[in-house]
DNA sequence: CAATATAATGCAACCGGTTGCATTAAATCA
DNA sequence: TGATTTAATGCAACCGGTTGCATTATATTG
C-alpha cells in the first residue's frame, strides 16, 4: 500500500508526462474527443481522477473564448432595499445555481450601478460570462434594452417586451390574478381590492388583468378606488395598504402581489384594528416560506420558484450552444390558508 | 467631426498598434506602472479610454495565476430550506458585492453538496476563485475544517473557532443577548424565555450567554424549560415557539434569534390566542425590512449587515494581498417597537 | 569629453489550455 | 506485396495578457 505524497499534477502536461503522452492527446482524451482510442482515453481519464487534476479555467477561457460562466444581475438603485428585493429572489437563485453546476457552468454576480448603459460589454468584452440572467428589479425595462442593444445572450423572469426576441420565464400572472380574485368572490368579498407591485410592471399588469377578468366574470363593477400600485417591498406594501384603506375604507378583501406586501398589509390591518379574515380576507402572491408561518397563515398564488431557476438556467444555457429562444409561461396554483376566511 | 466606427480594439496588441508601441508598454501603461513615462502612459491611457477597451480577464488570470474573483459560499443541506436562509444573507451579498466591484474583484456563486469535502481544491486549482467567504449556514462548522485543511483563504461571518488562524466578521453576540434581554427585564417580564437558533452554532450562544448574564444581574432564577432552540428558519420558528408554550405556558416574553423566526413565532402566539405585547412581549434579531411592517412591528437586534457585508469582503481582499488576519466585531443596537411592550 | 548611471521601451518567453495539420502505424485493397 | 485508406497521436501555433532581461536614448559625473 503506498502513500500517495502531495503530487504537483497540476497541469494537462504533467498528466502527458505521467501518461507518456503529449499535451495534446490527453486534452482531447479529458474532453471524450473520438479521435482518442478508447484505450488512452480511459486511461489518462483514470490518472486525472487519481490525481484529482482540475483543469484549468482561466486557460480554458482564454483558448475557447468562452467563460462558462453567466451573470446574475443585480441592480444597485439609489434605494438599498431595492438591491435584492425578497426571499423570492433567493429561492430562484438557489435554483438557477444548482442547475448550472450541473451543466459546469458558473454563476457571477453582476452588481451594476444606475445609470450605467455599458455594463453588458463591460463583461462580455472582458470573457468575465457569456450570458446574463435578469430578475425583476427596478428599470427592469431599460436593463433589457441595454442588453438587446449591446447583442448579449440573456434570459429574464417576466414577460417579454414586445417586438423583441429574447428567452424568458414566467409565471402565469393572468391565470395568478384570476385564481386570487375568484377565490375571494368565492369567499362572498363584495369589494375586492387589488395592491399591485410597480405600475409599470409587465407583471403586475397581467395580475391585474386576472383581477378584472375574476370581477366581471362575476359581475362586479370596477372601482379604482380599489386599486393602489407599490413596488413589491414590505415597506411599500404597508403605505400602499394604507393608502387603499383610505382610498376605499370599506374593502372587506384585498389581493396583494408579492407576500412581502402581504405580510406588511396585515400588520396595518392589525394596527388598525381590523381583523384578518373576518373582515378583510387577504391573498399574497408567492408563497415565501414564512407565508405559512405568519398570523395569519398567508393565502397566496404559488410559482415554483425553484424549478423557475433551473429553467432560467437550463434555457439560457441552451440558447448559448444551439441559438433556440425560449420564452416559457410557468403554472401558478393557490394556496388556501386561514388570512382568506376559508376553512382549512 | 469624425465618426468612429466600430473599431474592433479587442486586445492590448491592437491599442499598441494604434499607439505605435510595443504590448509590454501597454500592459505596463494600463497598470500604471512607473516604469513608463508619464507621457505616454496618460496617452496609452487615453486611447483606451477611447475605444473602451475592456481587458480580457481569463487571459490576465492565466498570466497573473489569480482569478479576481471571491466564492461566496452557499451549501445545499438535504433541506432545501437551508440553501439560503433569511433575507439576511441577501443583504449581506449586497454589501459584499458592492464593495468587491470596488476592488475590482468579482463575486462567485459556490454552491456546494453536503458530503463534499474537497471543494475548496476544486475551485482553488481550477484557478476560478482566490477565496472564499462563508456565511451562517448548516454544517458551517465542518465547511470550516475543510477549509483550514485545503490551506484555503477565507473569511467567516460568525465567531471564530478556538484554535485556528483566519478571518473572520462577527456582530457582538453576547451583548445582542445582554440588550435584548435587558430590555425585556426592563418591561418587568418575569418569565422570559430564549428562542435560540442552532444549539451548536456559536452565534446562538453568545446571544444565549448575553440572555444568562443579563437575568443574573437581574437577580432571576435559569429556568431550562425557558429554553429552546430552532435553526433560525421561520419553520423552525413556528415550531420551536409551539415547544415553548407547551414547556412554559406562563411565559411572558421571548427573545427569538432572528426575525424569520420572530415573526412565525408571532402568528403562533396570536394563532394561540395570546396576545402581543400585553401577555407575551418578542424581541426577534436581525432588523430585517419586513421587522419594521409585521404585526406588531417587531423590538430587535439590529446588526448593520451592510456594513457587515462591507467589511467581510474588503478584510478577505485585505488578506489576501498582505497576508494580514482581522477578527472584528461589530456593535449591536436595540430597536424598540412595539412588540416588547414598550412605548414608541 | 569619455564614461557611467538612469529612464523609457522592446523582445521574447511564459501562463495552461485547444486545435489544424502533419505524421506514424495499422488496416484494407488491388 | 506494394499502394492506399483509416485510426491514433504529436507538433506547434494560438488565445491575450505579464514580466525578466536586453537595448536604446538621455542625463549625470569625473
Amino acid at each position: 500500500m503506498t502513500i500517495k505524497p502531495h503530487q504537483p499534477v497540476r497541469t494537462i502536461a504533467d498528466i502527458a508526462h505521467l501518461a507518456g503522452v503529449s499535451k495534446s492527446t490527453v486534452s482531447r482524451a479529458l474532453s471524450d474527443s473520438p479521435l482518442i482510442s478508447q484505450d488512452t482515453r480511459t486511461r489518462i481519464q483514470a490518472i486525472a481522477r487519481e490525481n484529482s487534476f482540475q483543469i484549468h479555467q482561466p486557460a480554458r477561457s482564454l483558448s475557447l473564448r468562452l467563460s462558462h460562466t453567466l451573470a446574475f444581475v443585480t441592480y444597485g438603485g439609489s434605494k438599498p432595499k431595492h438591491f435584492l428585493s425578497d426571499p423570492f429572489q433567493l429561492e430562484i437563485l438557489g435554483g438557477i445555481s444548482e442547475t448550472l453546476a450541473a451543466h459546469h457552468y458558473d454563476l457571477l454576480m453582476a452588481h451594476i450601478e444606475a445609470g450605467d448603459t455599458d455594463w453588458p460589454r463591460r463583461y462580455l468584452d472582458a470573457g468575465r460570462v457569456d450570458g446574463f440572467i435578469l430578475l425583476t428589479c427596478a428599470q427592469k425595462e431599460q436593463c433589457i434594452r441595454v442588453l438587446v442593444e449591446a447583442q448579449a445572450p440573456f434570459i429574464v423572469w417576466g414577460v417579454p417586451l414586445p417586438n423583441h426576441a429574447y428567452c424568458s420565464v414566467t409565471g402565469d400572472n393572468l391565470l395568478g390574478g384570476r385564481l386570487a380574485t375568484e377565490h375571494l368572490v368565492q369567499m362572498n368579498r363584495r369589494r375586492i381590492a387589488f395592491l399591485g407591485g410597480s405600475r409599470d410592471d409587465l407583471e403586475t399588469q397581467g395580475r391585474y388583468q386576472g383581477y378584472e377578468i375574476a370581477l366581471r366574470a362575476a359581475g362586479y363593477t370596477l372601482d379604482a378606488a380599489l386599486v393602489a400600485y407599490g413596488d413589491y417591498s414590505s415597506e411599500s406594501g404597508d403605505e400602499t395598504m394604507r393608502r387603499l384603506l383610505k382610498q376605499a375604507p370599506d374593502l372587506d378583501a384585498v389581493f396583494v402581489n408579492s407576500d412581502l406586501m402581504a405580510i406588511a398589509a396585515l400588520g396595518v390591518l392589525r394596527e388598525l384594528g381590523r381583523r384578518v379574515p373576518e373582515e378583510v380576507a387577504v391573498v399574497g402572491y408567492d408563497d415565501i416560506p414564512l407565508a405559512a408561518h405568519c398570523g395569519p397563515p398567508l393565502t397566496t398564488i404559488r410559482q415554483n420558484i425553484q424549478e423557475a431557476g433551473r429553467l432560467l438556467a437550463h434555457n439560457l444555457v441552451q440558447y448559448l450552444e444551439t441559438g433556440i429562444i425560449t420564452n416559457v409561461t410557468m403554472p401558478v396554483e393557490l394556496v388556501v390558508r386561514e388570512s382568506s376566511g376559508a376553512q382549512v
